[in-house]
RNA sequence: GGCGACAUAGCCAAGUGGCAAGGCAGGGGUCUGCAAAACCCCGAUCCCCGGUUCGAAUCCGGGUGUCGCCUCCA
């Protein structure tokens, strides 16, 4: 069948073909560095971690670019209402950024480009605008004219005179168009400035995106993506700055993100309901995120809920439980029988349920539903007894397909190197002297006891297992 | 006003013409000293009203409701 991708622009399922055959290029609007980023903008990140890890396992070289916004009126806002320098504001969420992309288990990009690196290349692309005459100065600030590019609004499927009519935004009078945006921002007294054929200013938000993806990957990109509030007018902005500028098809897919809503609504500052990722982080582990984010298709709203994390924790208790119960099967001695063919057959036909909704535009609630599946029927299966040999092929699938969703990719281990394993292991002993005598009253006590610290025992036909119970904590009105 | 999305079991959520995935919660079993885990079984007039069709959650028309974009925003 092959993989098929919803592309904005045509609004349409399309079949998935890369410019150059085996390597995909692919651009996402990164993050603005000014705070600390949240769940909503958590959600495509993550999405296209996904997407980036599954063209990879389909066979693509993936050329992945995402931009890292490092100027900005809102970076020089909170410069100033913190008494420091907008480059130094930057710099700290930056940093940010990847502390918590990397706990999340969010793959690198293959290139973070920050927009103040590539100041020359921003210039150059305004001035090719200017001299094609889709660009106009104006007292030191360079706006784009949007009645030249008479496909504007292609993306976004609105006319330029719809968009007019319900325009909120107040006339700027240095503007030939209402609907024109500046493209080089002239630069006020303290603000940050680099020197230009216009003078002192900064660039505009859309050209940087623009100037960046097509150095890093040309005129053409395969896939262009973000959150869904981009297509207008970022990505039409950037479409019409780009096709202008080289005359080429700027992006052959373009792919939008719905919105997480909190409780309902819309996250906002003015509500005080935004959940940072930093916050998210203390509340629960990286899996039950995934999970969370990735449960239902990237298309439709998804919303947050203490419910709906809590649902999470306890589905990934499950894959987490199959997965651990089947090392331990593997790790046995045991004798290399050669797996049986149901095991194989069992594996052959997750692997095809899950390429087929991944190839279904990406559909990655059906594909933790064959996660789940197969969990199943490997536990059945170990209920009758496999050997080691079958577990250890049963854990390589999950591997595998857990992988691509990022699953498994940090499993928290039962450190059994800490003391705390074995001071457990002191009261298992105890307690299993008890059974033994049919001192319950005793053994119960101490399961109880250990239950109110947070640890699970299970008693199985091999001895006593313990486990760090799935806590869930209930984030209650938001971060502290 | 323009553009668009969504409405499926108590909750979350797949499913674009042919007996309604999966997860969480719940009920009943198997196993267990009792639990836990695991497995088996149980649960849906698919928002409403029309229409097309042998057949509709799925297509068409009309409602109702919720939400988003049109201004910085993932």
């Amino acid at each position: 069948m092959g993989l098929r991708v919803f592309d904005t622009m045509t609004r349409t399922l399309r079949d998935f073909e890369s410019l150059e055959p085996g390597q995909v290029r692919m651009y996402v609007c990164g993050p603005t560095v000014y705070n600390y980023f949240h769940i909503g903008n958590l959600r495509p990140f993550l999405f296209f971690d996904v997407v980036r890890r599954y063209l990879e396992y389909i066979g693509y070289d993936v050329l992945y670019v995402q931009n890292i916004t490092d100027v900005d009126d809102k970076i020089i806002n909170r410069a100033n209402e913190a008494g420091t320098t907008a480059a130094e504001v930057a710099e700290a969420y930056t940093r940010a950024f990847f502390t918590d992309l990397d706990a999340m288990g969010v793959r690198r990009a293959t290139v973070h480009p920050r927009a103040t690196a590539h100041i020359p290349q921003m210039i150059e692309l305004i001035e090719k605008l200017v001299s094609g005459g889709h660009a106009y100065v104006q007292d030191g600030d360079v706006y784009y004219r949007v009645r030249s590019f008479p496909s504007y609004g292609k993306l976004s499927h609105q006319s330029l005179d719809e968009l007019a009519a319900g325009a909120r935004v107040a006339v700027d009078e240095r503007k030939a168009d209402p609907l024109d945006f500046a493209l080089w921002k002239k630069a006020k007294p303290g603000e940050p400035s680099w020197p230009s054929p216009w003078g002192p200013g900064r660039p505009g938000w859309h050209i940087e995106c623009s100037a960046m993806s097509m150095n890093y990957l040309g005129p053409t990109l395969d896939i262009h993506a973000g959150g869904s509030d981009l297509v207008f007018p970022h990505h039409e902005n950037e479409i019409a700055q780009s096709e202008a500028a080289t005359g080429h098809m700027f992006a052959r897919y373009w792919m939008h993100v719905a919105y997480v809503n909190i409780e309902g609504t819309k996250m906002s500052k003015s509500l005080g309901n935004i959940i940072t990722v930093r916050e998210l982080r203390r509340l629960h582990e990286p899996a039950v995120l995934r999970h969370f984010l990735l449960s239902s298709h990237y298309r439709t709203p998804l919303n947050y809920s203490g419910e709906a994390l809590a649902a999470s924790t306890r589905a990934v208790g499950r894959l987490r439980g199959t997965y651990q119960r089947l090392a331990r099967i593997a790790s046995e001695p045991g004798h290399s029988a050669s797996p049986a063919a149901a095991v194989s057959e069992m594996i052959e036909s997750a692997r095809g349920r899950f390429v087929s909704a991944m190839d279904d535009d990406f559909n990655t609630a059906n594909a933790i539903a064959v996660l789940f599946e197969l969990a199943r029927e490997a536990n059945a299966a170990a209920d009758t007894g496999i050997s080691p040999a079958e577990a250890s092929l049963l854990l390589h699938a999950f591997d595998e397909l857990g992988s691509v969703l990022g699953f498994y990719t940090s499993a928290p281990s039962q450190s059994s190197t800490s003391n705390v394993d074995g001071i457990i292991r002191i009261l298992t002993d105890i307690r299993q002297k008890a059974r033994q005598n049919r001192d319950f009253a005793t053994a119960d006590r101490i399961r109880e006891e250990l239950q109110k610290l947070g640890i699970i025992l299970e008693d199985t036909p091999e001895g006593t297992r313990w486990r760090v119970e799935d806590r869930f904590e209930d984030g209650g009105s938001g971060p502290a």
